[in-house]
DNA sequence: ACGGCGATGATATAGTGTAACCTGTTGCGG
DNA sequence: CCGCAACAGGTTACACTATATCATCGCCGT
């Protein structure tokens, strides 16, 4: 069995080889859509993949414009109605700090998700963290609040980023 | 002594008396400018006070509006500088996830923020919740990630808009 | 064939944010 | 007083982000 996206390293090397990262989304995704009876047609698994292209967070406008480049140039309404659709399976989260939007590794099982976003090379890590769950939930009920949706996102730098450039 | 910005409750009860929070909060921004050296214009004293008149989150146009309204219509680089400015001096805070401003209710000293949004009302509560920052800090330091800036928004219900509207 | 439905296309417009440049004011040293 | 520097604010124009609305297409079941 593959059990790679378990424990992923937070921020991939930079000379991995993305292809399998593309490949496996992919794969990923048409195994929930199929499990599910939603639609992953050729559009919505073309942004998906053009999504993955890299770990940084895509905005619609340059999705538009990948799909534009390659056939009949899309409109706006199109990729913002694949990325709802794609959000609703959870295909892809939308980082609401960035107007943009990054391939989530793990749309199998619902989660909750934080995200660490490099201010160096703009890589975009997803984790969950069940003690900052505990702690947020525990706030939010101190409070008498009724959560149901929370946005973490912690800017920073990555640790290729943060470290000197100098070698060994 | 006035004590009254340690324990604030979350959520103001509905028939509060607004208008000493707006009096207090340009009481804290007059002091905390004075302090710092920062000018408070009458145009950066009018925008804050246009943010406080709720404790919802403010859009920018709808201030660019209000300052239309009563003045020589103001155009979007006066407001967003203005804002940048309130933001800058921790007057303000910027709520990512709706693209809106909130007045910040403890400018007088640097702390990070959570902020818990009431999708009833639309009521906007600031809390600084040392084990979310505990919870954050770890998970950051164990990918190697050096935080700069965390965003926390927490969207659900308030008390009084959670609670059934029956009587005791 | 027909109707219904979901996906996509097309047009238009609303909402959010910034770049670049100019003007006025303030405060300070010469 | 003059000139300068620094900053606040004004103006124009534009870029970017997002949604409303209506039309079309293709598929599926009857």
């Amino acid at each position: 069995m593959n059990a790679q996206h378990v424990d992923r390293p937070a921020f991939p090397e930079g000379g991995h080889e993305h292809r399998g990262c593309i490949e496996d989304a992919l794969a990923r995704a048409e195994a929930v859509c199929r499990e599910r009876g939603a639609r992953l047609t050729p559009l919505r698994r073309r942004v998906l993949e053009l999504v993955w292209r890299s770990h940084r967070a895509v905005k619609a406008y340059d999705l538009l414009a990948a799909l534009g480049d390659e056939e009949g140039a899309a409109k706006p309404p199109t990729v913002y109605r694949t990325l709802e659709f794609l959000i609703e399976q959870g295909l892809v989260h939308r980082i609401d700090s960035l107007n943009a939007f990054v391939g989530c590794p793990s749309p199998d099982r619902h989660h909750s998700a934080q995200f660490l976003i490099c201010g160096g090379c703009g890589e975009v890590s997803e984790m969950t963290a069940p003690s900052i769950d505990r702690a947020v939930a525990d706030q939010a009920a101190g409070s008498g609040f009724a959560l149901s949706r929370q946005i973490i996102e912690l800017h920073g730098k990555c640790p290729h980023c943060a470290a000197p450039p100098q070698n060994p």
